[in-house]
DNA sequence: CATACGATTGTACACTGTACAATAACGATG
DNA sequence: CATCGTTATTGTACAGTGTACAATCGTATG
């Protein structure tokens, strides 16, 4: 919550009373269609034309309430991971594997828009600075130092988005059945000379492994690994405290 | 190096000796050109046309040696990741950390090429086999269980990928100027009674720090937050193992 | 009533990726 | 030598993109 979105703010709803009752779009109605486009659709397929078509206006009309299409892409980003951002938990190391769960949790819910995140510098348009804050009120609360502060809230944000982002990043759909074709072949025919360790555990990589599978965390999720990096960032930073 | 390239093989070299000794266009020239194009102008700004015009040559020219935009894609990334395994280094907490600087590394001199990697499956394209088998190696040695082997893996090339991935995230640039000023204005008036940690260190947060910055890691480096974020990665791997 | 403004309809432009046909260069074969 | 098939490229074409910009229409207020 408490986000402040960049760029220019709505007019002021006291003068208007109700000029049309329904002004007919409005920026939460392009925003949850835009959503609903990216979920149902392929994100390619994502386009102002489609959006103003599922709103049955013409594409143009949207740009009087958002700006431009990243600007569209960052309201969704928002509203996708509004509320993530976990309460009573007074254990720092357990309130910071919920926060990374919430994320994927959130992403989960919309997988299309994890190639939006991390990836586009404009994603950060929305700025949570209530999460930022909680964020670095539990690392003060485990030890960090001020000094230390940027470097450790710079890792944790990576280990939030890092994983999941990587998880659910998409297949391009139009060459999605040759590439799985492809890629199952590369994966079962691995040498097993050349490549001993991989060969002998190939059944519990393929398509379960980072750049081994053809299918993206929306259809073959990667749970085991999250649990991992997560368990393992967490632990790392309290040996780095010990330190 | 040892990359399988998903997609139809290049002719055999045996049966044309010399047709014309320059065939005019060859994949690794499309290649180099479009690495080039990536690191000169802006990524959005990389497109076929532009592609070809660089090469001097009509814009399907290209789609003789390389089947689609996606697919010369994929072909830079591997160009880019083409050495990034390290050799000789004994210790698997040194080489793993060894393994992230050097993709940080490669990224860095091709920034524009991060927001590809791990955010379209398709990047996988190229598969480095020997990268995958040393990884595999290196937790073997360390003591990692085949049991424990596929999401160990997954959460080291999560390290690996995610961290930078995200520093070198791209913006837009033609709302470049724009978002700068809204985000120093959001960020130059953090109230300090809403926020306190964040305020008192707003200076080290400020262009510094994920979400609250408005240059990428090509103008500014977050170098503190790398290092503690495979540090904290590789302790907690270690501190796993000791479980 | 006139004017200003909020919101939308339309038009238009400069792009994009790539399917497909025509064409040229050239090696091997009859 | 003539023909053919393969390789590689030139052109054309299509359907789509984001969005700048002008025109328009309904409503609210001076």
């Amino acid at each position: 919550m408490s986000h402040t979105v960049v760029g220019r703010q709505r007019r002021t709803p006291k003068k208007r009373k109700k000029q049309a009752d329904t002004p007919g779009l409005t920026k939460e109605a392009i925003v949850d269609a835009a959503l609903k486009l990216i979920d149902t659709a392929d994100l390619e397929s994502f386009s102002m034309r489609n959006l103003a078509k599922e709103l049955g206006v013409y594409p143009t009309a949207i740009y009087w309430h958002i700006p431009s299409r990243n600007a569209v892409i960052a309201e969704v980003i928002t509203q996708v991971l509004c509320d993530i951002v976990p309460t009573d938990e007074p254990d720092w190391k357990l309130w910071l594997k919920k926060l990374f769960r919430n994320y994927r949790q959130a992403i989960r819910a919309h997988p299309n828009v994890a190639p939006l995140i991390g990836v586009q510098l404009v994603s950060n348009a929305s700025v949570d600075l209530n999460m930022i804050e909680s964020i670095l009120e539990t690392l003060s609360k485990a030890g960090i130092t001020d000094a230390d502060l940027p470097a450790t809230y710079n890792a944790v944000i990576a280990a939030m988005v890092g994983y999941t982002t990587q998880e659910f990043a998409m297949v391009p759909k139009e060459e999605a059945e040759d590439w799985a074709n492809s890629m199952q072949t590369i994966v079962g025919s691995v040498d097993g000379g050349q490549f001993p360790l991989l060969a002998r555990n190939i059944d519990a990589f393929s398509n379960k492994a980072f750049i081994l599978r053809w299918q993206n965390g929306a259809e073959s999720p990667l749970d085991p690994g999250f649990e991992t990096f997560i368990d393992a960032v967490v632990l790392g930073l309290e040996a780095r405290l010990a330190r």
